[in-house]
DNA sequence: GATGAATGAGGATTCATTCAT
DNA sequence: CATGAATGAATCCTCATTCAT
C-alpha cells in the first residue's frame, strides 16, 4: 500500500484545498479529462483541449494540477473505485450457490464499473502502461491484484462446496477477467475487437460467457448424434 | 475490400514511383516503428526514434515514408498477416473433430501471430483506433471481421456435426476472441492485465481456456457432492 | 527636476484619488518588493512572490499599485534618500578640514545609505537601466548628479583651502564614488566583486580607501630605501 | 577546478560536436546571446531574440544549447578569458618599476577585456549571481579570485622592493579593483553610475586612479599654503 | 540515395492582471 | 478594502518535416 497511499494521499490533500475553492471545478477537470484521455490517449490530449470542456481556460486547468502529468495521475486515482472493498463484502455475507455469486459479481462489474465511464480506465492503462509505469504499478496495485484475488477466493468456495471441478485457480481466474477486458474494448475501441456490424449486449454477453464458463459448449457425451457428421 | 485496397494501392503506388517497393523500403524502418508505436503509443513516439533504432537518419525515413502517419499506415499494413487465408484453407481441409480444429486453430494463432512481435499490433489498434479511424476500419475489414467469420464457421461446423450445442454464434466467437485479446495484452502491457508476480503461460492458458470453453468448470451433476457445502 | 517631478507627482496623483498617501499604501509591499527586485532582478520577481512575503494577497497588489511596473517605479521613488540635502546642509556648516569632511561624509553616507537595505536601489538600477530608461534617468537626476555635485564640491573646497593639490575635479570624483559602488556589490551581489573567503569590513575599507585617496600608497621619497629592490 | 572543469569540460565537448556541423552557429548564438543578456538580463531576453540577432531561427538555437540556462552557462564559460594566465606570465618576466607594472597592469585589462563586450559579463553577474548561484561560484574561482591574487602579489612586490609603504593587502587590492568595476558599469549602465553629461575617459580615468592610489590628493605638507584657506 | 542542419507550427506552462464576492 | 479564482498573452521548448550538400 505504500505506494497507492502516496498517490491518493497527495490527491486527498489537494482536494482539501480544492473544496474550499470554486469546489466543482476539479471534478469537472477529471471528468473531462477522463473522457479525452480515453479516447486520444495521454500524449494527442491537448490540455488546452480538456480545459475547453470544462468549460474553463487554459491557465485554470494548472491551478488545480501542476502539470499535465499531474492531471494523468488524478485521473487515474479518482477512478480508481472502491468497489473492491464492498465486494468482498458481499463475498463474505453471500448465501446462495458459488455460480450465482459468479453471476452476481460480474453483472454487478458491468453495472458500477463496465457500463460506467470509468471502465475507459482500463483501455487508458492499457495504452499507457509502459508510458508511466508507476501509474501502472498503482494501478495493478489498487485495482488488478485486489480483483484478481477476489474471483480466486469465489473460485475457491466454488470447489470447497463441491460446486467446481478442482481447477487450476490462475487461469480460471483468466476465464472471467479475459470477457471483463474484452468488454471494455468493445466499449472503448470501435471495432477493433467487435466488428461494428455486430450487435453486442452486454449483459447477454455476460450471461452467455457464464454459461460457457460453467458448462462449456460441447454436446453433453449422452445426447451425441452420431450420423449428423458433415461427410 | 475496397478500404484496404486504398490503403495499400496507395502506399503501392508511392513504393513503384521510387522503383522497387518493399525490397527498397527499409523493413527495419517498419520494425523499428512497430516496436516504438506498440510500446509508447503513436502520439509519444518520436519518428527520429524510429529513424535511430532501425541505424538511419531522420531524413531517410522521409525517404519512404511521407510522414509520421504514412509510416503509421505502412507499420498496420506490413503487420496485416495473411494468416486468414491460410487458416480458411486448413479450415476446409480439416478432417478431425471441430474441437480439435478449435485447439489447432487458437495454438496456430498464438504460434504464428500471438507470439509474435506482430501480436503488438492488436494493442496498438486498441490505443489508436479512435485517432486513426479509417485504418481502424481496414483493420476491422482485414482482420477482425475474417477472425470472427472463420472462427464463427468453425462453431457452426460442431453445431452441424452435434458435436457442439445450438448457441448464440456471436457469443460463442467472442469465448475464443477474448482469450487471444487478453494474451494480447498480457503480453504487451505489464501487468494491467495480468499481476506481475503470477506467472503465466500462453500455452497452457488456451489448454485451460479451451477446456473452459468445452467443459465448463462446474462439476458434472452425478459428481456432485451433497453436505460437502460450506454452510 | 522636470522628470523627477513626473514621477513623483504621478504616484502622488494616484494616491490622493485613494485618500491617503504612503499612510495607507503599505510600505510592507514597497519593502518586499525592494528586497526581491534587488535579489532575483525585476523580470524574475514575481508580483505574488512580493505580495506574500508583505503578507497580503496579490489582488491586494493591484489595489495599491496598477502595474508591476508601477510597483518598480514606487520603490525606485520610495528608496531614494533625501540625504542630499542633509549633507549639502552639512557641508555649508562644515567647519573643520576638508579631509575630515570626506571622511564624515564617506562614514556617513555608509551609515544612512550603504549599510541600510536602500544601497540594493544601486545594484537595481544597475541591473535594470537598460530596461527602464526613464527610471534610470530619473534615478540619475535625483541621485547621481546631486552626489557628483556634493563631492567635486568638497574637494574644490579643499583646493580652494591649500589642502589638496590640483586635480581633475570630474576623476577624483570617481574615487569617492567606484568604492561606494563597490560597497553596494560587495553587499548585494555574493562573490561577483570580492572573494566569499575574504572578510570585508566596509569601515574599515572606507578608512583604507580615505588614507590611499590623501596619501597614496607610494613609499615617501625620503624614506625610499634603495637596494631593498627585488634584483 | 572542479566546478570549473565541470562546467568549462561539458561545453568543450559540446564544442568538438560543433564544430563538424556548420562550426559559426554556436559562436554567433553566444555573442548574440552576450549582448542581450548584459543589455536586459537573463530573464527579460527572450531566446527568440537571440536567434533572430544571430540569424536563426528560435529552433536551431535549441540544437546547440539545451535550454535556456545551458545558453547562459555557455555564455559565461565562453567569455572568461584565459588572460589571467598571460598576466601572471609577464608579471614574472616584469623588469620595470612596481608603479610601471600596475599602471601597465590596469591598462592592458581595459584593452584586453574592459573595453570589449566581454567586460559585459562582469555586469552580467552582478545582476544574475543570487539567480545563478553555481556560475557566480565558478565565475569567482576563475576570475574574482586569480584577479585578486594577482593584484595582491604585484603589492607584495612592490613592499618587498620598497616601493610601496607597508599596508593592508586585501583593501589595497580594493583599490584597483573597485575603479575596474565602476568602469565597466559606467560602460554598460548608462549613467547610473556617471552622470550622462560628464565626458568619462577610461584611459584618462585609469592613469587619474593609479596617480591616486600611489601619490594621494593631498597636498604635500611643505607645499600647503596657509592662508589660502576658504574664510 | 543518405545525411543532419535548419525550420516553425504547435503545445505545455507561467504569471501579470482582472473581477466577482 | 481584501481576496483568490479565473484569464490568456507571452514564452520556452519539441518535433515533424524540408532541403542543401
Amino acid at each position: 500500500m505504500p505506494i497507492s497511499k502516496s498517490f491518493c494521499e497527495k490527491s486527498a490533500a489537494l482536494s482539501a484545498k480544492r473544496e474550499r475553492r470554486k469546489e466543482a471545478r476539479p471534478g469537472e477537470l477529471l471528468d473531462a479529462a477522463l473522457d479525452l484521455f480515453v479516447e486520444k490517449g495521454f500524449a494527442a490530449t491537448r490540455v488546452e483541449e480538456v480545459a475547453a470542456r470544462a468549460g474553463v481556460s487554459k491557465g485554470t486547468l494548472f491551478l488545480y494540477f501542476q502539470s499535465k502529468e499531474e492531471l494523468f495521475k488524478a485521473v487515474v486515482c479518482e477512478n480508481i473505485s472502491g468497489h473492491l472493498k464492498e465486494w468482498n463484502d458481499e463475498f463474505e455475507a453471500f448465501e446462495g450457490s458459488t455460480t450465482e455469486m459468479l453471476g452476481y459479481c460480474m453483472n454487478s462489474w458491468w453495472e458500477r464499473v463496465g457500463a460506467t465511464r470509468a471502465s475507459g480506465l482500463n483501455k487508458l492503462m492499457v495504452s499507457e502502461a509502459k508510458n508511466f509505469p508507476d501509474i501502472a504499478a498503482f494501478y495493478q496495485q489498487e485495482v488488478i491484484r485486489p480483483g484478481h484475488a477476489l474471483i480466486r477466493r469465489i473460485f475457491q468456495r466454488g470447489i470447497d462446496r463441491g460446486e467446481f471441478r478442482q481447477m487450476d485457480l490462475d487461469y480460471a481466474v483468466y476465464s472471467v477477467v479475459a470477457p471483463m477486458i474484452f468488454l471494455i474494448l468493445a466499449k472503448h475501441s470501435m471495432g477493433v475487437c467487435v466488428p461494428d456490424n455486430v450487435a453486442m449486449d452486454p449483459e447477454k454477453y455476460i450471461a452467455a460467457q457464464l454459461r460457457i464458463i460453467l458448462h462449456g459448449l460441447s454436446q453433453p457425451p449422452e445426447a451425441q448424434r452420431p450420423g449428423k457428421a458433415k461427410a
